[in-house]
DNA sequence: TAATTTCGGACTGAATTAGTCGGGTATTGC
DNA sequence: GCAATACCCGACTAATTCAGTCCGAAATTA
């Protein structure tokens, strides 16, 4: 409940990893995997979502792996999930507009609006770079 | 995945309906339930946890039913997510001490943990008053 | 051409969540 | 006293979501 999912993680890991050796070629996802005692298969469909999302870039073959597609300072955790998991809707009525079945007679969906973009501004205002140097 | 749950959905909506009539008399679980459109035997669940949590007072027999236990500005969205589903964790890693296997390895975990005190400051800043008059 | 690595969907098992059921206790009104 | 109402509480089942695995590709390099 209200909590992130464990590829949510890995992925926050494992760009993480990248941020930290950013401009020093690429990482494979066996080498991050190993490296944080993760499921190799299970982070390597995480990073290809990264990948499709435009966050991460990378290069298939032989000495191949992954990079980030944009400096640290540029990435927030929120874009991360968003690549992962889709869009952060902290309830199941899908607030931008689908609507469930008791829309009318819900008398918290607009507070819970508002928690909801409380906490993605929460999460976009953290960067990848201010998590790797954690006294900033 | 960062989704509240309907239990607390349906918490919310009840303690949101008693503030309404706060000062008014009690409500049965019965008629809160079909107010909103919510089971009802789900809803008692719900309201039980929140008694013994100390936000809601009852009253057995008939002519019961629940009422808040103070007033609706002292009540925050936090008390009745902790009451009904245990404290907000974003992790699974049990940020207070208990700790995953990978701790040691975990990179994140620091940020995690900021990030899970800043949406515990923004729930606990939402009083149950502001979601009846949300033009405050 | 062999080894490595990304790609992507399909699948399975585990865990969580939603909702139901049944037996109990307290209170009220007749 | 007794029936009706309503809270109390744990155990159970069904539905959904999540974690993790498997497999057959395609690309790249040595």
């Amino acid at each position: 409940m209200l909590k992130l999912s464990k590829k949510v993680d890995y992925g926050l890991i494992a760009v993480h990893h990248l941020a930290q050796r950013y401009g020093q070629g690429k990482a494979s996802a066996k080498e991050i995997a190993r490296a944080h005692g993760i499921p190799q298969e299970l982070l390597a469909k995480v990073l290809q979502r990264l990948v499709r999302k435009g966050l991460l870039v990378s290069q298939q073959g032989t000495r191949g792996g992954y990079g980030l597609a944009k400096a640290p300072a540029r990435i927030s955790a929120l874009e991360v999930i968003n690549a992962i998991n889709g869009p952060v809707l902290i309830t199941s009525c899908r607030t931008s507009r689908g609507a469930c079945r008791q829309t009318h007679r819900c008398t918290v969906r607009r507070s819970l609006r508002k928690l909801n973009d409380s906490i993605i501004k929460t999460l976009g205002s953290l960067s990848i770079a201010s998590m790797v140097q954690p006294h900033a």
